[in-house]
DNA sequence: GGCCGAGTTGATACTAGGTCTCAACTGAGA
DNA sequence: TCTCAGTTGAGACCTAGTATCAACTCGGCC
């Protein structure tokens, strides 16, 4: 089963319609490579308005198909990851995106807790660094 | 020495110029009790145009005196704060923004720099929680 | 005092990244 | 076939800024 039948499944499952226009920003979001932003794929999908691209994110992202990952100067992309909780790392130099299978501050939110005596409900964290491969084209060119 | 003479002599100190228009800017932002958005304070603040609201609210935030908050409606907010790496914990219900002295994820960056490839370079963290106050109220209604 | 030039200002336009509105359309089920 | 909730898209609108640029300010120098 392809990756656009799972999500059409996914998204019948949860009592959302697919329609033609799904279809094409689906197809368009699994077209891409690395991440995306939403108006670079509203401009590059024929087949649905920009409303609707933006809606259909907003959609997918709530059904965990994709995430959100904002860039370190601030910009905000979306990236077919998976779902669960978990965060990114993301290289400044080409932009990659590296899934983190284990959230870093999980075992220290009980102490903050403890400390502040706040009640603590979620948070967001984004890691950025270079990533090894542009670590290595900089150790030759230099 | 007040806040506003304070930072006057360290905007001095870096070769800025301590204007009206920055006084002003500075005022107003000292007048706030809790986090602002930098709209309102432009709304709010005669005395300073728009465009020299921002910029004063992006000059103070590079030298440290106000910080960047993402809300977790992801709206950013500003801060009155001290300067260094530090971290944040918002109320999701009365907006209260809490000082965390502590870094909640070095101790964890070297494992991941070490299990990705990546240099770490920075990262982005804020928390969020329902404060003793807002928990302590809701337990008396309920 | 008068002049210079860098720093600063603010009105306005522009941008990114979205959301809202609303009339039109679609399609599954009665 | 009728119905009506779900969906769509053009366009208006919104927030959070940044870019432009002519005008202004002011410390230093003659
Ligand atoms: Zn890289
Ligand atoms: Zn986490
Ligand atoms: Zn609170
Ligand atoms: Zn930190």
């Amino acid at each position: 089963m392809s990756d656009l039948e799972q999500i059409s499944l996914e998204l019948e499952a949860r009592g959302y319609r697919v329609t033609p226009s799904r279809r094409a920003v689906i197809a368009a979001i699994l077209a891409r490579k690395n991440h995306f932003a939403a108006d670079e794929l509203a401009k590059r999908c024929r087949g649905a308005g920009r409303a609707t691209v933006f809606r259909t994110i907003r959609l997918l992202n709530d059904l965990g198909v994709v995430c959100r990952v904002l860039m370190d100067d601030g910009s905000p992309r979306y990236l077919v990851s998976r779902s669960g909780h978990h965060h990114h790392l993301v290289c400044t130099e080409c932009g990659t995106v590296q899934d983190l299978d284990q959230c870093a501050v999980s075992g220290a939110l009980r102490e903050i807790a403890d400390a502040s005596g706040y009640e603590i409900e979620g948070h967001w964290l984004e890691l950025y660094g270079r990533c090894a491969a542009c670590r290595a084209k900089a150790a030759v060119s230099a």
